[in-house]
DNA sequence: AAAGATTGACTACTCAATCTTT
DNA sequence: AAAGATTGAGTAGTCAATCTTT
């Protein structure tokens, strides 16, 4: 369906417009992170939750809520973050079954020589497009659409 | 990032809106369809597209471009769609490196029996968080996020 | 039994190389 | 050489089963 002749009824409309305006903006902004040689959008995601937690050291569990992922596909992005070196992975005291994970340097320095490139894609892909007044509008309609409870992924 | 936290700045904002409500509204979608038994949404454009073509028939390429899937991408959907009986492919005339794809009568058939589903999905993950005009505001701020010049993926 | 997490087997995606026709 | 399309090899995602701890 071309972005020419959207259905009528606006919820469709709508519904079309978010996955070929997502579908496009996302894939631009991954292309030009891989373009300048970084690993993809999900490790940034994830080095940045990891540095933003004051106590050091997040559960996956809790990642797993934050980011919208797959128990199981988080455990393996995990391997992957992991043995790149990125991240560590310390037992939990208070849970012997979970784990606690934390940034290494390398993550932090990564994360900091990913940001400006991010950033920078993404000002273009959507700062070029729409004005700050229509930024905000957008962004609280989407907000709209995000459910409260957001059911565990699968 | 949680939504709670939205950055400052209405790009970067709109952009995690974006990403969270795009990943949460498509994969609850998804999830309606595959628990109905359905195959996955791209089967449902695939066989629209074919079936709205007029002069029955169209190019891999010319989905590859509607549907901004990469080549190799949609080389191998289709052929999960032909294996499963819902496409065919004809030998081109004018262009002897190309086919042309047709729908058959089960890929009419199974179209018709996805969009109830899809269509009710889409309806609830959307049109209940959303009144008509907000619907159509989200989807002229969407619209605007596409690029004219589709660059094909990859 | 339920929660946190991982693993095996399978499917799908990705990149680069390839093939054919134009 | 360029365009349309496919394929092999590697990587990542998915489902169900499993394991450990609570």
């Amino acid at each position: 369906m071309r972005v020419e002749d959207l259905p009528t009824d606006p919820i469709i409309a709508a519904w079309v417009a978010l996955v070929r305006a997502g579908n496009s903006v996302i894939s631009a902004v991954r292309a030009d992170g891989s373009a300048a040689g970084f690993p993809p959008l999900e490790w940034y995601d994830v080095l940045w939750e990891l540095e933003s937690t004051p106590e050091g050291g997040v559960r996956p569990f809790e990642l797993e809520g934050r980011l919208l992922l797959a128990q199981y596909n988080l455990s393996r992005l995990i391997d992957r973050m992991l043995k790149a070196g990125y991240v560590a992975k310390q037992p939990c005291p208070e849970d012997g079954r979970g784990h606690i994970l934390v940034v290494t340097e390398e993550g932090k320095a990564l994360r900091k020589r990913m940001w400006p490139v991010y950033r920078a894609s993404i000002e273009r892909h959507i700062g070029s497009h729409l004005g700050e007044a229509e930024a905000r509008s957008l962004c609280r309609l989407l907000v709209a659409l995000i459910p409260e409870k957001p059911g565990r992924p699968k």
